[in-house]
DNA sequence: GTTATTGCAAATTGTTTGCAAGTGC
DNA sequence: GCACTTGCAAACAATTTGCAATAAC
């Protein structure tokens, strides 16, 4: 985690920015909630938990400062809010998503899978893949369980 | 197209909803330009064009009845704006999209390609999936072909 | 005639910006 | 000291809502 945070610290310094001690806190409650895709205000709130002078904007401003440096990912599932979204250290690819249409949770999945897709699109259709948003709606395996529970 | 617009109001009707003028108009909107992906805004003026008295409201009102009937997919390329894309007749799927991150240009593809991904994260994942929403960003052939013209 | 639908304006929500004050090297 | 950064409040943009008027069956 200190890790981590170290080598954030090092990417914006290689770009002059600094790891001011709101965007440190900002970072670390992305660490904190990796699992978790946080919007803007959720990340607001938990900041000023342990750092209550921090202002809504600053929050904004650090996470578009993160997203331009590729050090988080803004996703957007559907509802009108960002979320954000770390990266995974040395993650190459945007990570896929699991969203349950039952409870509405979020889960990840790293592995690629879409090499081989890709590569059609890039064949097929003359386009030079750079990057990849996968979200899949369905039911997650707990729903699916609750489901065969509730008709017994 | 008059076949298109005489089943969705069978849609409608089947959830007794209306086809009224406006939403006619709207939808008519939609089918005349199925390639392009249509913010409410866009919609809306396009629709004022024929229709002059509608309202924005209602444009907003339409796009999400149809987006619950499942006769357009909201849509959203990570700016801002919502955007509303008609489903061809019997898709069951989503179709994927091809978003250049050059000149912004949005291009469709029917083909599912996800089928072998699906059925891993049904199995390795234990989720069952609905849906999906795949865009891959990057850049399209006409950009590639202006890319090599301007060095050569 | 009742119920769904509309248009307008006002309200809401998420996000961005201007700016004066503050901070870090 | 100077450029970067912050907090606040105001501005913005996209979307939603309340409501009285209207239209559909």
């Amino acid at each position: 985690m200190e890790h981590r945070l170290e080598q954030i610290k090092k990417q914006l310094h290689a770009q002059s920015y600094k790891l001011t001690p709101q965007r440190e806190a900002t970072v670390r409650v992305l660490l904190e909630r990796e699992e978790d895709h946080l919007s803007a205000e959720d990340v607001y709130l938990l900041v000023k938990e342990k750092s209550p002078e921090i202002g809504l904007a600053t929050v904004y401003r650090t996470l578009e400062l993160l997203s331009e440096l590729k050090i988080v990912d803004k996703v957007n599932f559907g509802d009108s809010v960002s979320r954000y979204d770390l990266r995974k250290e040395g993650a190459e690819h945007f990570h896929h998503h699991l969203v349950c249409v039952e409870c509405g949770s979020v889960e990840e999945i790293e592995e690629d899978l879409l090499e081989e897709v890709e590569q059609i699109v890039e064949k097929d259709w003359c386009f030079q893949v750079k990057d990849h948003r996968l979200t899949f709606h369905g039911v997650c395996q707990h729903c699916q369980e609750s489901v065969v529970e509730s008709t017994k």
